[in-house]
DNA sequence: TTTTGATAGGGGAAAAACCCCTTATTTTTT
DNA sequence: AAAAAATAAGGGGTTTTTCCCCTATCAAAA
């Protein structure tokens, strides 16, 4: 029986290893190899250094290349290849974010192993896995209550990081080269936009939206 | 040839197995049993529903009682049980104050497998474990130039979660029964105690030390 | 070609935040 | 019991933030 190929995307370099191992025990399935990041995986695909996965499982937070972004690499460039997501991450956003770009799942870190077995083996046959959280979510997607990302312009994000420090907004206004009458502007229509009413307000924001990591 | 037993606390359920399959695959060591939280192991060593393990691999971000909690638990109830605290958190504080209620060593999650495998050899022959990392940092701590956690009143950290939201002063001063003067002291006295200038710098050191959490 | 819209900036004012210095009162330490 | 420290609050400021309303420019759209 053919086996299916599985790689694993993770910064925590024992983690990834540690599913490497576990994914290892799994009949139909054995792991090519691990990647500390989305930069490493796409250096894999572009060199042709290994075989192709039928699988890739996928962090999300990562540094220098993250799980969204490599997943929107993947889904254009290989489109054969399954991205499942694996994340501590559960806020709604974030998952339909991934699904978005192209993830054939989305498995919470704390789902048991059997489940993952599960979800690679109905991957592998029909090309996707969802459970029953990811269905319910999506389904609340479609009625609509559910409030979709707010695109924010680069200034804008630049601003919002100047914002989480302890920087006035003349000297805000100084870093960005623009007036002071500007950045009173950008602050207003943030606090519009983004519904919150003062700078913790859009601290608050910039950090719930991974805008600002601390 | 004895095997050294072992328990993993995660509250991730997949880290938890993928890495009790992993420490199984080592020559020495077997997998007792997983739990979720600190509560679950706590439970489980009162109880006597399962035999002590030598090595307890503890996360340290868990819901219901983390693990600095429960490593404090275990070296006083438990003194022959090692603590290896196992955990993505890298600041000095965390891993310090891990080391003061007991732990035998701190690996954070992205070490490789085999240094896991050496930190368990060596914890059940010598009682202790400890990479360079954490050598260097008791080195500094020792020296002083790390900076000691600032011990904040119960009421500063009441006054300083309300700060990390849009209320103004005056409505801080209300919530907490007290004149906005008084709110004033509490402000500036926090300004010199956490060395910050503004409110932006109260919120970030109170998401950074975890007193708010956004 | 006018119209919209996005971007950059100005005037002025009220509110909030920030700063320093002083005064009671209570609690803790010596 | 006296001194010191902690707690609560006021007086009177300056600076920063927030708010509203208004103008100029440039580029894309109708």
């Amino acid at each position: 029986m053919k086996k299916y190929t599985v790689v694993v995307v993770d910064d925590h370099t024992l983690l990834s290893q540690a599913i490497q191992t576990m994914v290892n025990t799994f009949d139909d399935f054995h792991v090519l190899y691990t990647c500390k990041n989305g930069k490493e995986l796409i250096d894999n695909f572009t060199e042709q250094t290994h075989q192709l996965p039928n699988i890739v499982l996928m962090d999300i937070n990562m540094p220098i290349m993250n799980g969204i972004e490599t997943t929107e690499w993947i889904t254009k460039n290989y489109p054969n290849v399954n991205v499942m997501a694996l994340s501590v991450e559960d806020d709604d956003t974030t998952i339909l974010q991934m699904l978005k770009v192209g993830a054939v799942g989305y498995l919470l870190k704390d789902t048991e192993k059997e489940v993952l077995e599960k979800a690679l083996i109905e991957t592998a046959q029909n090309g996707f896995y969802h459970t029953k959280a990811v269905t319910n979510l999506l389904m609340k997607s479609i009625t609509g209550n559910i409030q979709q990302k707010i695109d924010l312009k680069e200034r804008e994000i630049t601003f919002l990081k100047l914002a989480c420090s302890e920087l006035t907004y003349k000297e805000i206004a100084d870093i960005m080269c623009l007036s002071p009458k500007t950045i009173d502007n950008y602050r207003n229509d943030l606090f519009l936009k983004l519904n919150v009413k003062n700078r913790v307000g859009l601290v608050m924001y910039a950090i719930k939206n991974k805008i600002y990591t601390p």
